[in-house]
DNA sequence: CGCCCATTTGAGTTTAATCAAAAAACGTGG
DNA sequence: CCACGTTTTTTGATTAAACTCAAATGGGCG
């Protein structure tokens, strides 16, 4: 079920019976990956939109000499680009960090979706452009925070994503990124991610153990990573468009 | 005209007359702006579509304590997002480099071509995935590239993205961008940057002076960048979809 | 138990930042 | 066309943040 998928969007507008049974008509090729294995390659041809229903995983670029980036991570409820088969090949990759279970949405079942319910629809448009506005920060974040700030604004993201699509248990949520993984993401080097975790912990801005992240005071983590979230556009933004339910 | 909107979409798929006319037909409302203000401020409700006719800008986000990060480059024939008419506040601002002419093109207007025009349509959506392209590369970039592979990597990109629009000449372009505003892009000092200018200069990858960018042997600045065009998608990507023509 | 992967710590180095000031280029009005 | 104020570029000296290299420790699992 795509569940988190839907919990997601509600931030931004209400969806009727439906709607929300037409999203549920979106699973119907679904695909297991390993963890640590490839979901799609750069170079390959995208067939169809991925939806991931359970399990993490990144878009990651990578250059020749090793030196890897990863741009993006997907967690339950996330989507791939709407319109990516309008391009002929990938340009990065995708890999899955945990176990993933995702469905394979095909272009025509999306298009007929989206004619079909024009509330959705916007939903989709407004998931895309979060996506959007999710990668400028990121170019923010690796181009003018500190470590300790750039990490810390990577937490408060993952937390507040999680939260919307109801994978947080209070303050905790699970967290199956690795130090390594974390240094992709950032910009920074393992070493340096370890350390500056090790600062954030004795600080008691974050406890961070066995695969789970509690947060104690998300307030104070934002405020030590200047986050703010309005680039997540959650809160009900679509409430002005709801008028022609 | 938005000519060299439509020399950009056509290095993806073939437009016909009635497509250029339709395109032609979104500049109704032209406005100007001024060098060194801003065209849209974080926080406003966006309003229309943006299409950039002449000039330059950059989009923009910036902390509380002053720091500022350039997201993006504007040039003539880029459009800004699709469907930011979604979302309810800017996240971010757009500022003017040069004096700039845009077009303001309404949502209905823009609902309407793409109704009628599906070529169109599908050559905006291509515009729209490769502008995500991008700001992943400039993720990339800030990330794991040095300071020299940076500033090479965003001269290629302007370059070419310039070059597909018709505003090249030879191995020449204009260039407004002021040293400040490149480590704003790159997340350096104006002062490094201009240490690595110098040296990029000295080694003969690139002539700039005057607000004029030569670049000599275009192999060798994309080969100092570690530069891999491919997250442009250009070479008539969309042949395979002209079919129905 | 032993292996593998992830995390942690230490010591030394490098890249880029900071601070400060001079020089050059640019635009404008006289 | 020149003088003048402003912005941009350039250079120097010093500092700090993050990287590199190397090795040890810890955890999970068959």
């Amino acid at each position: 079920m795509p569940q988190h998928l839907i919990n997601k969007l509600e931030h931004f507008t209400r969806l009727s019976e439906a709607d929300k049974d037409a999203l549920k008509g979106l699973i119907r090729r679904v695909r297991l990956f390993e963890a640590g294995t490839d979901i799609i390659r750069e170079g390959e041809r995208p067939e169809h939109v991925n939806l991931f229903l359970a399990g993490w995983a990144y878009r990651y670029k990578q250059l020749e000499d090793g030196r890897r980036q990863i741009v993006a991570f997907f967690v339950p409820g996330d989507l791939c680009d709407l319109h990516v088969f309008v391009l002929r090949e990938m340009d990065h990759a995708i890999g899955a960090i945990t176990p993933v279970r995702l469905a394979q949405v095909p272009r025509e079942m999306l298009i007929g979706l989206m004619d079909r319910h024009p509330r959705v629809t916007r939903a989709l448009w407004w998931e895309t452009l979060v996506d959007a506005a999710i990668q400028r920060e990121w170019t923010f974040n690796l181009g003018r925070r500190t470590a300790l700030e750039r990490l810390a604004h990577l937490l408060c993201e993952l937390f507040i994503r999680l939260r919307a699509t109801g994978l947080t248990d209070g303050d905790s949520c699970a967290f199956p990124v690795t130090q390594v993984e974390l240094a992709d993401a950032t910009g920074l080097t393992n070493v340096h991610v370890n350390r500056t975790l090790r600062e954030m912990r004795t600080s008691g801005l974050i406890v961070l153990k066995g695969r789970q992240l509690t947060i104690p005071h998300l307030a104070a983590l934002q405020k030590a990573a200047l986050f703010n979230p309005n680039y997540l556009h959650l809160d009900h933004e679509g409430a002005h468009l709801n008028a022609n339910a």
